[in-house]
DNA sequence: GAGTACATGTAATTAGTTACATGATTGA
DNA sequence: TCAATCATGTAACTAATTACATGTACTC
């Protein structure tokens, strides 16, 4: 399917970047809620993707000798990019998630085990929930920017990525009460 | 991580299986929502998992000849298990999803485009949401079953996808609204 | 007799992670 | 001068998907 090459195409479209800017965006909290790559997927897909006519690159110098890739993005990969945007695709069937799977074999745990282990998850997403909340906050003072802008995108899917955090807290809450 | 081995072993800790039985599995609605393999996966992990010694298989014949494999759990298998399955582990960083990446890059389509998109995949949540509450309702009479039983799990994940799809039918409407 | 479900495997490819490998620049 | 960050790559391995491949059993 490619998602990689899309995600990448998206960024360049946005602005010229290289490799590490493209490693850091993947790191940045509202995009890493939905979508990670390591650099050593990236590099071989951005020569891929030149290789393809999808891209360019430009050697800039930076102090006296460090050479860094600078990638603009061709009409051809802007056209792609754009075709696959607009593409209604079916729902994913599964969203992968170890916990669940240690959740439906929960039988085989003590209570407390269980217990402790649905506690540290809670924990641990509110306060992926609270962090993510917070950058809305201070960001966006939680009001959706104009349309048409690079902000929207960015914050609809923060709140989608603090949605998703909150349904998680409402269920391990859930589970919780259901054990005591 | 072998996520894999442990979901099967879960399985047939729970009753003795065959390779289609786990299939089988994985394609219903419960443990579909949060995990999911292809048959050209999991033969090939039940061949070695008997190889670790975690499974056995008696050869069964169904029929006059078709013959069939129904692994056991081992003594090690299950205590591997059951290790596992105490393990406290970090929050996924990244619960990849498409049309979240595609929503992050909504600006570079017209208002229509998008919403056309909001709109399919709201129909899509709000379908698998109804058809997963119906389940629970059926099923479980939205009651939770007793503790220690293995219905218990089955209803937490069950409840947790419904909660999902809440969610994300909650997001979509929101994003519907921003662009109206 | 046809179609569906049962039943098990392998091959080829793509996607993703972890480890290996190197070196420059900046700021404390 | 030390540490963090910038910067780019490859190698080895694990995970997952799609396609290839075969045959039986049951029900209408």
């Amino acid at each position: 399917m490619r998602n990689l090459k899309y995600a990448i195409l998206g960024l360049v479209n946005r602005e010229p970047m290289t490799g590490y800017d493209i490693k850091k965006a993947f790191e940045d909290r509202a995009l890493t809620s939905f979508w990670h790559a390591e650099h050593s997927q990236i590099y071989p897909e951005l020569k891929r993707l030149v290789d393809e006519g999808m891209l360019n690159f430009d050697t800039d110098i930076r102090g006296e000798k460090m050479e860094k890739k600078l990638y603009t993005i061709t009409p051809a990969g802007r056209n792609e990019f754009l075709e696959w945007l607009k593409d209604d695709v079916p729902v994913e069937r599964t969203y992968k998630d170890i916990f669940r799977l240690r959740t439906f074999y929960s039988e085989s745990l003590t209570d407390e085990e269980f217990l402790t282990l649905l506690k540290s998850q809670l924990k641990q997403h509110k306060e992926k929930r609270d962090h993510l909340a917070e950058i809305r906050r201070s960001v966006f003072l939680d009001t959706p920017p104009e349309k048409g802008t690079r902000e929207l995108g960015d914050y609809m899917v923060l709140d989608g990525a603090v949605l998703r955090e909150e349904s998680y807290v409402a269920w391990l809450e859930h589970c919780i009460k259901i054990f005591r």
